[in-house]
DNA sequence: CTGTTAGCGCCTTCAT
DNA sequence: ATGAAGGCGCTAACAG
């Protein structure tokens, strides 16, 4: 049988609530009898018992995190970077993959007594979902938020901010053909991407030769790069919505026997590895992952915690340009310390 | 306040130890009865606290499961295939993610209270993991397990049958100098995967031109290929250890202008989407996901609720040969259901 | 500073 | 088939 506070009390001679509050850290007890518990503890090898702790005291120690895949390199990292930011905090990450909000167990997860927190991974069904966990009183914090009503507890991405330096980077390069292949036009981040893009061009007196819409995914960049080929009409330069259209139209273009750049200049947006690892020379857009899951971590256990929540914070992703030069493998080196 | 037991008992008019009876399906409960209660437990939105249960009958229905990255598209498709699994029987996934059992946190979750049983993945230290989980007395189930000693709780690879599944394919495209550019030799994997690639060689009287082994990473398969570039020995075919060092390889051959196949044959191993992703021609060796998770899952229930555990089972991984002429998308879309 | 007394919400005997 | 009593391990609110 595990040993339980009754056994480390009789071992050290005191009451379970010293050795409670030893446990705790609440102070008052005196240095003597701290250590004769803290003795008691290591040589019955205690450790508390983690349903009691949260039935006694109303809290689990654990955060969950809600998201829609892990087929995402963005996310993949971002959950990494929760973990890592919670563990240091002395919580538990628990996670939920689904997809829909009729997903069997997509708010299974979401109950008072299970977590004491949740963090919600760009939601797409966030208006289902915030007001039940406001209803609930479970603190959340969302990343990257979709509907700008719910700003207050979340962690924006700075996507105006990202296509901007998509959209100067391809002007200083010179060209004055550039197009814009983007994701499903009814999501904010879409929106935003688009916006900065246009806003750089429009800076230096340009406009995009086209805009297309398309879904998030490699088939979009394929199949459009695809129809350009053959219709005569490939851009310059393009600007893809996300790294995996990218690949798509790298896809596509390595099919025709075109290189990038040279045939075209491409700029890719999300993620930090599988973009550039196709092609040396491919640039991206690369959100700030490390920095995200700190905030939202610090945001909600602020909440948690009772603490004054930190102000909205909008982070702005980095254009990340491959030196021609380098090896493709260089890039993730410098970035896995 | 949230309602609790007692609310329902006193809503329906009964006791809280009928209402506990028909939350556990724990039968002797008048049909008329179980309806009341079912009718209070909806009228007052009641939900269980898991704290309580656990405390009170020792089980938290928590899963942990514990791996070394999430930066690995293989591990990534079985989190969320374990996820799945385990949500389809009522459990929750907590995660672990430490490359190393220094990690602060690493072995956080590993109490007999938190979880009812841990899945390791693919342990990178698993002889001081596995011991201390027995005397914990946590049940646990290992997938890709290195040390064979752990057999009899774990799901195993049969990365000998990837390893010659991929000799024999090279074989039958009918190269005859065939070089294998393998991980650490101090995997278990690593072993079992060259042993299969020789079988296969050996099967059609054939030796590999070379062996020669690196690291899992990207690093080892462009250093090395460049290096056989330069030195003008680049074999007509090769068996990558995993996808990244194929990938590695790739770049490394696109940057002299080179092609696949035609200057090299290649087949990389572990990842569904990665290295087909990178080369409409790339083969790869792909390791059953869903069936690990299922299995692992499977097993590792069967020792938590005491029933027989299933049989070890050895799963192959599937040689996936894309067709030259598929686009390279159609395959991702095929395996997205 | 320390111990006593009550629960936290639920489940498991054991009577009825 | 149902209910009363006790306890899971711990903590919070009072006493001393």
């Amino acid at each position: 049988m595990k040993p339980s506070i009754f056994d480390v009390a009789k071992r050290s001679g005191l009451s379970v609530v010293t050795v409670s509050r030893v446990l705790n850290g609440s102070g008052n007890v005196r240095e003597k009898n701290r250590l004769k518990v803290q003795q008691a503890m290591k040589e019955l090898g205690y450790r508390p018992n983690s349903a009691a702790q949260s039935l006694a005291k109303g809290k689990t120690g654990v955060v969950g995190l809600l998201l829609s895949t892990l087929q995402d390199s963005v996310f993949d990292a971002i959950v990494k970077s929760v973990h890592d930011e919670l563990a240091g905090h002395g919580y538990f990450l628990a996670l939920s993959v689904s997809p829909s909000c009729r997903e069997p167990g997509s708010s299974f997860l979401m109950e008072k007594d299970r977590v004491d927190g949740m963090i919600i991974l760009s939601p797409t069904w966030e208006d289902e979902l915030i007001p039940e966990l406001e209803r609930k009183g479970i603190p959340y914090s969302i990343i990257d938020n979709q509907n700008p009503a719910y700003d207050l507890s979340a962690v924006q991405v700075g996507h105006y901010s990202g296509g901007y330096a998509a959209g100067k980077h391809l002007v200083e390069l010179g060209h004055e053909s550039i197009g814009h292949l983007s994701g499903p036009g009814n999501y904010k981040s879409t929106i935003d991407r688009q916006n900065g893009f246009l806003k750089a061009l429009a800076e230096n007196g340009l406009e995009p030769v086209f805009i297309e819409e398309g879904t998030y995914s490699m088939d979009t960049g394929y199949d459009a790069a695809k129809r350009w080929l053959a219709e005569g009409r490939l851009p310059e330069a393009l600007f893809c919505g996300d790294d995996y259209i990218a690949v798509g139209v790298l896809n596509a273009l390595q099919e025709a026997g075109r290189s990038i750049p040279g045939d075209l200049s491409l700029v890719g947006y999300d993620d930090q590895n599988l973009a550039t690892l196709l092609h040396p020379k491919l640039t991206t857009v690369a959100q700030p992952v490390q920095q995200i899951a700190r905030c939202a971590v610090d945001g909600l256990l602020a909440q948690m915690e009772g603490r004054e929540a930190p102000p909205p914070i909008v982070l702005k992703p980095e254009l990340v340009v491959r030196e021609s030069t380098a090896p493709p493998h260089s890039y993730l080196k410098e970035n896995t310390p």
